[in-house]
DNA sequence: TATGAATGAGAATTCATTCAT
DNA sequence: TATGAATGAATTCTCATTCAT
């Protein structure tokens, strides 16, 4: 056999794939879904438009995916900070440490995520809500945990933690609308700590 | 209907204008803004596409103008609220009351504002920034006032009201995905008052 | 008001649609179903490509549209044909001379309906069936009545139908094939009554 | 398969070639000539597309060259039918046995021949021709020595082989239609047989 | 003022074909 | 020989917008 898929033709691929992938966030953060065009695409990733449908079956799934895994991503990533502290501020401060990180070196992500296209996709209602619920779900088990260890007094924490999550969103977001972001990012961090620690009734 | 109520439009007696953009609101709100066709708008007005363009020079031009009227809808009711009151925890409550009477009552003023169309129209950009700005300027001289009071202890006032009109919104919208918002809401409107309360550092 | 839908109106639209419909007619027949572009239809017809969607809702539901009305025409006029005469050569030979003047005349109805795009559109399937169905059912039903009035022997008519129809396609196609066929047509009709005569055990 | 039983491919040992030729042959005859892609082909032949541009130029020309093989295939066999009698009765059924057990035995080629691709592709027009006249010349041959022979009357025998040709074909086409053809196949040769020596003009 | 027929730029997607490996 | 990643011309269809009536 003179042609062999072999692992370096695997690799190429694969790479490929991910380079059109990282095109396509940065695409979509910037347009939003409607706007992004597939030729705006392919012309980020330098590949002919067929390329696009030779790796994705179409606009719609890429984006649905791309969405998704970047949502992903982030929980996942908020998520380890949460478990660096050892107490709620420690944990608390981490997981805002992380999230600003994202969003100052990887703005696309929260572009994507939070004005990406919601309301463009039908498909995406469905995955936003599980977005920010899954979201929603790992401040409240956070504060639960800090709860149950009498860190905090009890409190509805399912409301508290879609709150927090809403509050750190605007934050941000408005963070990244400012010319120098990673200038201030640590102390937006500081403050945002002192935020969530009052409002989750932290005291001491 | 914000455009109604609004000084900028109140002249305007121009019924069939009104009836458009009553339409055009609610098809926005439904589709978002690509999803939604100027033949989509005309036929829940029941009038002729020719008819559209008479009114308006065009759909972009359209959707930020009503963007920015429900914007300065909201802002001028969650405005009265906060003179309502005579206490921090008074005007909040009004306040915040007043923001979940608009989304229950005129769902497609929340859809419209904050999933409607922000990455799908470049010139909303602005105004959507605009708004946020409003919003938590809104706050920010509410928090001020009761510094200067003496009802809450000094703060970055600004970041605090930047969290608190991220949290509302993130409990309103999930408040709008249940089956039945209207049930729940003046137990929400509680829970969220007793957020804001800690949020800000309320004690007693 | 001061625009109307007038009767002038009306009839200018019904007659672009007619003219169309023809010009689609024509480009089907032509290059049949695939390799006739809806730029080709909206070339022949001299209007844009808008049109073609304005009036019609896509390109396969107008052929096989078209299809079933050239059909339909074809049916009638061969109907017709074996209604003039008074015996079974009569109504053969005046049905005959319907066919051929169809084919003559209208090649295009002959090249839509036989060779048009059968095999290209699933959805047409169906309707060739009922075609080439009501066109036996036409030939079987004359035979039936010359049986009934003693001209033919008793046969399965329905057999000798189809058996015709076949014929009658395969001689016609050959006619249009042929430099002139206006010049032949006559001796072809009574060539083809002959066979016809023979092939339905016609004796005197 | 056709293309086996030729002197054309006979030759040709290549199993890979034959195969993706039997492959094309079936997915041309299931799908007709557009809708059927290379890689379809490629697919029902369990090769990759490269394979596919190694033996054939490309899809059209393949296309042609099948349909000319299996007009050959049919020619053939229809021919070694007429000469298994020895007198016209004879030849016919044999000849209308052999059409009939290809049709029901390999439907493929029916499929491709009479609805394939015929004002898909134009270089079959001439194909086309070339095959229907080759038909017609065959019956017209077996005609004339039956004429010759003094078992049928002098006739038009090119017209009357056109008939029975087209005859034929929308017949068999017709039970091929049927859900079990194999059933009736008998009876319909039987008829059939009738049909032509009727209209053939044959008596006793 | 109001209408709706007409327009055509532009979008997504397909698929025959090529060519480096 | 055989592969399949890559290409891009071509196609269908949508929809904001215009303009004669």
């Amino acid at each position: 056999m003179p042609y062999r898929t072999t692992d370096r033709t695997r690799d190429k691929k694969d790479a490929k794939r991910t380079a059109m992938m990282q095109a396509a966030v940065r695409v979509f953060a910037e347009k939003g879904y409607h706007a992004a065009t597939v030729r705006d695409i392919v012309a980020a990733a330098d590949v002919a438009i067929g390329t696009f449908y030779f790796y994705f079956p179409d606009k719609e799934t890429l984006f649905v995916y791309l969405y998704e895994e970047t949502a992903d991503f982030l929980l996942r990533t908020v998520e380890q900070g949460l478990r660096r502290g050892d107490s709620w501020p420690g944990r608390l401060a981490a997981a805002l440490q992380s999230f600003v990180n994202i969003a100052t070196y990887e703005p696309a992500v929260v572009q994507l995520l939070l004005v990406g296209g919601v309301g463009a996709v039908p498909a995406l209602v469905e995955s936003r809500g599980r977005f920010r619920n899954e979201l929603a779900d790992l401040w409240q088990e956070a504060l639960d945990e800090a709860i149950a260890a009498g860190e905090l007094r009890p409190q509805n924490s399912r409301l508290t933690a879609q709150g927090l999550a809403g509050a750190f969103d605007e934050i941000v977001l408005h963070l990244l609308s400012l010319p120098e972001p990673t200038m201030v990012a640590a102390a937006v961090i500081q403050e945002m700590t002192t935020f969530a620690l009052r409002a989750t009734g932290y005291s001491q």
